[in-house]
DNA sequence: ATGACACGCCGAGCGTGA
């Protein structure tokens, strides 16, 4: 009986935090690693620090905003950049690679700006492209794990202060309802499975002081099908970064499998 | 609070993030 461990993590630009990575996955040496906001082109993502750690490394980037990268420590039977059918997205957010029996969705959830903008329709809509993608291309029988930055706290236990966050971005009953709608193909959350209690978070304000406050949400998830959440063990949202020099505003989440 | 901080942009503020 062996362990698979799945980090996921919103780091803030790649070359900017290269070091925290790199301490990080040298200390825990997850199995597989999923970055959002990488922020550079593919040809300048910074491979070789990871190579040398032992991982294989599958990059969709772009230049300044947004871009994913997953690290594996087993190379990849599969890999796709996007969404796999119809035009290309806006920009590079979804990784799925299919590692050890295992896919892995590594996504970066448009941040939708403000109510009532385009970029707020845009990720609607983003979100039921990707609801259906998953559930026209996959069974709730295969062993699947989504992971990433969603850019949404589904419940009231998720944020800091829901009476007064209620409506506003990231906690709107829109972008609820098109999470909500993507679990029901089979996932559970893996964290909930374990914490039921309010007051854990995985992204803080800078601008606030939030974490100082543990004033946060729970905005970066580990859900898996119905066959990895019966062998998830723990879910664990790391603060130790966070107290490093210049940190990612989120902090990283490791998931822990029985396999 | 129309705020704050941090990032990449190439060289200064601006757009963006959440």
């Amino acid at each position: 009986m062996g362990e698979l461990t799945i980090t996921t993590w919103n780091v803030n630009s790649i070359r900017a935090r290269l070091d925290h990575v790199s301490e990080y996955l040298a200390e825990h040496e997850p199995d597989i690693v999923c970055l959002q906001e990488t922020k550079v082109e593919d040809a300048l993502f910074p491979k070789v620090p990871f190579l040398e750690l032992g991982y294989e490394v599958t990059i969709h980037g772009g230049r300044a905003l947004c871009g994913v990268a997953t690290l594996t420590k087993s190379k990849p039977a599969e890999t796709h950049s996007g969404f796999l059918e119809g035009p290309d997205d806006r920009h590079p957010r979804i990784l799925n690679v299919l590692v050890g029996g295992v896919r892995v969705y590594n996504l970066y959830v448009p941040n939708g700006t403000s109510l009532g903008t385009e970029p707020f329709e845009f990720k609607l809509a983003w979100l039921e492209r990707l609801r259906e993608e998953i559930a026209s291309h996959y069974s709730p029988e295969e062993d699947i794990v989504v992971v990433g930055d969603f850019n949404i706290a589904l419940e009231d236990r998720d944020v800091y202060d829901p009476d007064a966050l209620r409506g506003k971005m990231l906690f709107t009953d829109e972008e609820k309802a098109r999470l909500q709608a993507i679990l029901e193909f089979g996932f559970t959350d893996c964290f909930r499975k374990h914490e039921p209690g309010p007051g854990h978070y995985t992204w803080f304000d800078y601008r606030t002081q939030g974490f100082e406050r543990n004033e946060g949400f729970r905005i970066d998830h580990v859900y898996a099908t119905g066959s990895m959440a019966e062998r998830c063990v723990k879910v664990v949202h790391d603060p130790k970064p966070r107290g490093w020099d210049t940190p990612s505003d989120h902090l990283p989440v490791t998931a822990t499998f029985s396999v």
